[in-house]
RNA sequence: GGGCGAUUAGCUCAGUGGUUAGAGCACUACCUUGACAUGGUAGGGGUCACUGGUUCGAAUCCAGUAUUGCCCA
């Protein structure tokens, strides 16, 4: 684990030769594995477990990188941390990517059979949950692998059949005939959060139904109704209106005729019928239409399902069975138009519901599914959001949640797959029985020897089982997971009691209803507990025209090809930096014919910054380096010591609260700035005269110094950019073997350092700087041409402060000498012809008479007036502003009045010198 | 139709009522300096979508409009 100094500093910042060797030894160290025994609060985050269907795209990094960020930094700060990676079966979409290759190989599901399905299922899921495994290896998860769990684990299993044992038991969970939303495609019920609506554009159909009258000739009169499938006429049992529509009142309890199927069905009056749509008439077929169903529940309609599970029309459609629906859909319109019905065709646009991973139009159909009753279940978590259980982040969100749990309809949780958690439930028959119906008796029970027990002390000794064939949707057990994971059925397991419930979720906007709402119902059932205290959401990563990146839409940017390039680190830091508006999207600029991203760049640069900043460090402090031990003298601290210092310690301060209210972003730019902007940038320079310097007393309390700073910066920054950090701390320090940067301690902060006086004249100070390189460049004199600087000023405490820096000038500016003087020891019209600026009420001269060409000096002075005018008129207009003098707070005002001032005096000022040069 | 966001520099975004609105990238000029060219120094670049209102003071608060994205029906 340690590494040769000597061979650091010859090295220049190369990802790839760090990551994965600090990926090797923080598993070779099980440095993240989770010990219950142990002390300390404790901390736990469930990650959210990726499907199993490939591999890992952007979002899944970004979602990976904050937690991993949190995750570590609650590890720095001392608590007992699990952090517990996993992946998800992800019944629908995994059976899918199978029943493709199937396909290709000229097979179907049921020539393979269950079993052999089964196994090439598992075989999919070695390699898909491989990769991802891997992928987040990759990026430097620092999860405990020791406790990795996939939802269709026996472990895992076992929680699902006491869930929905349990569930049972209290009568939450039934058997019944619904209209499903059915997926032709895949030839299952998928759940209301499984449609896509889609606008689609379509026709409106108008057609007419023959009135039966008892008194006069059927064919003379007719209803007209409309519709956007025609093809359902086949199973209407009524047409409704609205028994206000004065056009038809008359006519409900009468009949009309279903043309093709020949049926007498009854017109009826229903309040929802809409009078202002189409004709006012709407046909109703319950079996196959979400309103319809309700309308024939009121009215006591039958149900007609005339549909194949295969999208089909089954032998109640009479001479167009075996049609598929789209088909029969043409040939009825056809037909109607043959026998002169079809009154009218209008293009009209609206919704059809798609099947989110079938990709076809959902039908409606009546079938018998199993069902979860969600009224008490959500109602409970509804009064639990009142004391904020659990806490939104951003609050917002909660919103979408509430609303959800408020509009919730009872969840169909089977599914006609194969690859998932078969249901446990045994239909018990006869012996001389073997059809299942929906009146076949059930027993539901753990396994099958418990189900006969059962089921022979109900039903007798002559009786057979046969096992539901169905699966449960997949989220039924993704809601187990904060728990079923930590070891739950069982409820002593070490786990469960240190770390149930858990401390936080981490995951997208758009799974809030999916998963978030369905584990806090289902802790809540089992556990009584709201199963996580915060839920942080985040936004999801767009790609450069910002849409949504899918596998679909094929726009995904795998996150490998940008670790490759630029290093984890640097896009963990990317990804990171881009959330400050915690819950917005990110959008993540990617050149895809170069296959490069300047966000990411951006951040390489940053490392290679903070590693050539260390280089720096290790090239001038001595050999023997115990970095815990590293102490200074706070008396020998120079004026850049102790400005260094107050940015630290307020930088450790700031970020520490950031990071505590989940604003990593802004975290991450702090730590950037600081490193960047004040140690990099200017702390280094202070350094350089006193490092060249052959002999100083305070020589080693330097070096000391230095490497508290840079230690700081590393553990700050190891949850961000944890391989580097980790890479640079075992670098500077000769006593690390055996330890790691991930497992250290969270810098303390000194509030005695901070000083905010201290920080404002070195604010001051660098501006002064700035203004005397900026006026060499307007001069342009070469970076190597010496020169004299002359600062002038009646503020002696400024002037005080600039003389201890004097030597710091003169390296800054490139400046052979440096004059400072109080206003009264001269005589500016010495100066008359040298260039010169103002900062605050410091006047800088730099003497150049007869190389600098008097109009670019008159130049100068003359735009720095206009400036300094258009200042002193807008203060000035808010100072004789008597409502601002009275209201606005004393401080503001005399800021002002201060500001106005200063202003007055530069201008007085200028214009004295632009009379010196006439 | 209901709800939630967004609109600030060429691009991506910060900015919760108080100087002359900031950063990164991109751009321009100069610079191979003993940490770093994956860099340094300096610079240019904004009618804060629009219209009204509240206020001494609005990018910021309120109302409306436009454009745009997402969720739900």
């Amino acid at each position: 684990m340690n590494i040769e100094k000597d061979d650091f500093t010859l090295k220049s910042y190369d990802p790839s030769d760090i990551e994965q060797k600090w990926q090797n030894n923080w598993a070779k160290f099980k440095a993240f594995n989770a010990d219950s025994e142990k002390g300390g609060e404790p901390f736990c985050i469930v990650i959210p477990p990726p499907n199993v269907t490939g591999s890992l795209h952007m979002g899944h990094a970004f979602n990976t990188a904050l937690i991993d960020v949190i995750v570590r930094f609650q590890r720095l700060r001392g608590k007992n941390v699990l952090c517990l990676p996993g992946t998800d079966h992800a019944s629908i979409a995994v059976q899918t990517i199978l029943e493709k290759q199937i396909k290709k190989e000229g097979l179907d599901l049921e020539e393979i059979g269950r079993e052999e399905f089964m196994k090439r299922a598992w075989k999919w899921k070695e390699e898909s949950g491989g990769n991802i495994v891997s992928q987040l290896k990759s990026i430097g998860y620092s999860v405990d692998w020791g406790r990795e769990r996939f939802t269709l684990d026996d472990q895992l299993n076992k929680a699902v059949v006491s869930a929905f044992v349990l569930l049972h038991k209290r009568n939450l969970i039934y058997r019944g005939e619904y209209l499903v939303n059915w997926c032709p495609s895949s030839q299952s019920a998928v759940s209301d959060l499984e449609v896509e609506m889609q606008e689609v554009n379509g026709f409106l159909w108008h057609f007419k139904y023959p009135l039966i009258m008892d008194d006069q000739n059927v064919e003379d009169q007719y209803l007209e109704v409309a519709t956007t499938r025609p093809e359902t006429l086949l199973g209407d049992t009524a047409v409704a209106v609205n028994p206000e529509d004065k056009r038809y009142q008359n006519l409900i309890g009468k009949y009309v005729k279903v043309p093709f199927v020949n049926r007498e069905i009854p017109i009826v009056g229903d309040s929802h019928v809409d009078m202002s749509f189409g004709t006012g008439c709407v046909k109703v077929t319950p079996a196959h239409d979400p309103n319809d169903f309700q309308i024939g529940k009121r009215n006591n309609l039958k149900q007609i399902n005339i549909m194949n599970k295969d999208g089909t029309l089954n032998n109640n459609a009479g001479k167009f069975e075996n049609l598929d629906r789209f088909q029969a859909r043409k040939q009825i319109i056809q037909e109607l138009d043959d026998i002169g019905l079809l009154t009218k065709i209008e293009n009209y646009t609206h919704t059809v519901p798609f099947s989110d991973r079938g990709k076809v139009p959902i039908e409606p159909l009546l079938s018998t599914q199993w069902f979860l009753k969600m009224e008490n279940i959500s109602s409970d978590c509804l009064d639990k959001l009142n004391s904020n259980e659990p806490n939104f982040i951003p609050l917002r969100w909660q919103k979408v949640y509430k609303d959800w749990l408020t509009n919730i309809n009872d969840w169909c949780i089977s599914r006609q797959l194969w690859w998932g958690h078969q249901i446990p439930a045994w239909y018990v028959l006869n012996d001389s029985e073997d059809k299942v119906d929906q009146s076949t008796p059930y027993v539901i029970a753990h396994d099958e020897n418990e189900a006969l027990n059962i089921a022979k002390e109900k039903f007798g000794l002559n009786i057979k089982l046969v096992r539901d064939k169905d699966v449960l949707d997949t989220w039924f057990s993704s809601g187990l997971w904060p728990f079923s994971t930590l070891g739950w059925p069982s409820t002593d397991s070490k786990d469960f009691q240190k770390w149930y419930p858990n401390s936080l979720l981490v995951t997208g906007f758009d799974i809030i209803f999916f998963w978030v709402a369905r584990m806090t119902m289902m802790g809540n059932i089992f556990t009584a507990k709201i199963p996580f205290k915060d839920v942080y959401i985040h936004g999801l990563v767009r790609d450069e025209n910002n849409k949504k990146m899918s596998k679909s839409a094929g726009n995904g940017i795998d996150p490998l090809l940008l670790i490759e390039k630029y290093g984890s680190d640097a896009l963990r830091f990317a990804l990171i930096r881009e959330v400050a508006g915690a819950g917005q999207d990110i959008r993540l600029d990617f050149d895809r014919k170069k296959q490069t991203s300047s966000t990411v760049e951006a951040s390489r640069n940053f490392a290679n910054k903070l590693w050539n900043a260390t280089k720096f460090a290790l090239i001038n402090t001595t050999k023997n380096v115990n970095i815990e031990k590293i102490e200074f003298e706070s008396n020998k601290l120079e004026l850049s010591d102790q400005w260094i210092l107050s940015r630290l310690n307020k930088t450790k301060n700031k970020v520490t609260d950031l990071i505590h209210n989940y604003k990593l972003g802004e975290a991450a730019k702090l730590i950037y700035e600081f490193t960047w902007n004040d140690f990099c940038d200017w702390y280094v320079e202070f350094l350089k005269p006193r490092f060249n310097a052959n002999e100083s007393s305070s020589r080693s309390n330097d070096e000391n110094l230095l490497i508290h700073i840079l230690n700081d910066i590393l553990i700050m920054l190891n949850p961000f950019m944890p391989h580097i950090t980790e890479e640079l701390w075992h670098a500077l320090n000769n006593h690390s073997q055996n330890k790691l940067l991930s497992l250290q301690k969270w810098p303390s902060i000194s509030s005695d350092h901070i000083n905010n006086d201290l920080e404002k004249s070195f604010e001051e100070f660098f501006e002064i700087i700035r203004l005397i390189r900026n006026l060499r460049a307007e001069i342009g004199l070469k970076p190597s041409q010496l020169i004299s600087i002359y600062l002038i000023s009646n503020n002696s405490k400024l002037l005080n402060f600039l003389t201890k820096l004097a030597s710091d000038i003169k390296l800054f500016t490139k400046s052979e000498n440096v004059y400072i003087f109080q206003e009264a020891e001269i005589n500016k019209k010495d100066y008359a012809k040298s260039f010169s600026g103002i900062v605050g009420d410091l006047e800088v001269y730099l003497p150049f008479e007869g190389i600098i060409n008097l109009d670019i000096l008159r130049e100068r002075l003359t735009n720095d007036l206009s400036k300094v005018n258009k200042e002193i008129e807008v203060l000035s207009k808010r100072i004789e502003n008597k409502n601002f003098v009275e209201k606005a707070p004393k401080d503001i005002v005399n800021e002002c009045k201060l500001k106005l001032d200063e202003a007055n005096s530069q201008s007085k000022s200028i214009i004295q010198k632009l009379k010196m040069l006439d």
